[in-house]
DNA sequence: CGACCTCTTGAGTGAGCTCAAAAACAGTGG
DNA sequence: CCACTGTTTTTGAGCTCACTCAAGAGGTCG
């Protein structure tokens, strides 16, 4: 598995995310209790994996920094993105250490997260039910967001699944901290990887976006998404912000 | 909210479901708990809704009985089927009271649920660690089926994606208890349910049936699910049984 | 025996796909 | 600084899978 620790593994308690205000806070007998556990930082380069699809994991993560992409691969090569994980999120919790997780975690970017070895968590959830509860809570969540996606994947056109797609990283980026819609925020998707979350093809794709673009609406380039008119995205696809609001993190 | 409590409540402890050794039974210590908190049962006759879209809940409930239908409608009337639940399947969990639920569940056929009051769910999590953690365990395999039907909207064709459902059906009623494919399993499934869960149309969902049927593959007819060359499917769509293996109840 | 679903089939259309090939861009090494 | 190579984006042309519109056939239930 990729990624390397860092030179000085730092407790995740500690991890620069933790003082994010905007993140629902960990009581101090939690920190604590992270600390005893010794969590570990692992920072892995853009492109490799974190975990590969059919492992079986034994660890699992919580996103500090950068974008992840999961995606599952079918035999025939055809692929399909099933959510881009962002600073905050819980990736590869997998309860059943018998059965392999069924899809790849990939960094999009430079990414640094914070390791769970699967024992200690269960160890950790068992001390401190509250845990157990929010990764309930943050499963759950995951799944109303895995509900959202299916929704545009069976029921919208092209355009107005990019449109939702914009709306999502949008909103989910404001949520983790002050980003400048206008100037453009930074999102690292080659068109590639929004045809594979999309179940549409990389020209198609393009063509959509030119559209979007043409339209005054939306523009992606060079890393850079601008919203130039979210009234006009939210009256597409009928985007209501309250589907990803208060969530806890681990 | 449709539903009536059934004539004389039962504890759903003890629901004849738990006496399935298919199911990981639940210990003695847990039956109690279930018992003090009175747990209720209900019956839902077809048709009617369970919890309606963006509806605050403050129940989410087991099904014991029945097929239950989760879907989303757009304000257009396009909908999407985000999961079929079967008997064992949780529903409705709904961490955070705040935020509405973005989808209804619809019975299918007479369904029986039992109800967990959301307050004293979180009451039982506290009290209970364990649950919480099944409970997440559940969250987390609802979310790896979403995955997959993910997969199947976003990268698969027609005939795939219903090769796909037909040997998901067969899979989850089988783990519940002895189903004969040959002789046929009982689908309460319209063809219009299968192309709003497979983002298809009725119309073309029905040619497709067609085509598998002229092939020898599986007959979906009166309400009877004929799986008649089971490698074929496997084969189509590269179907791994895992995919939906051991998990726990509430 | 209508009224109403649900299923089935036909004919024509279109959104999104495939195949093919420029053009823009980002590194990389000389 | 520039030629060279690989990746990403863009555009064109033609095709197909799945959609729309329309209508008939089969059930089922009051």
């Amino acid at each position: 598995m990729a990624g390397t620790p860092t030179a000085n593994p730092t407790p995740c308690a500690e991890c620069p995310i933790r003082r994010l205000a905007l993140f629902e806070p960990l009581s101090t007998g939690l920190l604590e209790l992270m600390q005893k556990h010794r969590l570990e930082q692992r920072d892995v380069p853009a492109g490799s994996l974190i975990y590969p699809q059919d492992a079986r994991l034994d660890e699992s993560f919580t996103v500090f920094q950068g974008w992840v992409m999961l995606h599952r691969t079918l035999s025939d090569g055809r692929r399909q993105v099933l959510r881009f994980a962002l600073p905050g999120d819980f990736i590869g919790f997998q309860p059943d250490p018998e059965s392999p997780v069924l899809h790849s975690a990939q960094a999009l970017t430079a990414v640094r997260v914070c390791v769970f070895r699967q024992d200690s968590l269960m160890e950790m959830f068992r001390e401190h039910p509250m845990l157990a509860i929010q990764m309930a809570w943050i499963a759950s969540r995951d799944e109303a967001l895995a509900h959202d996606h299916m929704t545009s994947l069976g029921r919208r056109p092209a355009k107005e699944r990019i449109a939702q797609l914009f709306l999502e990283i949008q909103h989910r980026l404001a949520a983790r901290g002050p980003v400048d819609e206008r100037a453009g925020i930074p999102v690292p998707l080659k068109q590639e990887h929004i045809a594979d979350a999309l179940g549409l093809t990389t020209i198609h794709v393009n063509r959509t976006l030119r559209t979007l673009r043409e339209a005054g609406m939306a523009v992606l380039r060079g890393g850079l998404l601008r919203i130039q008119n979210r009234a006009a995205l939210v009256e597409m696809t009928g985007f209501r912000p309250d589907s990803f609001s208060r969530r806890p993190i681990l």
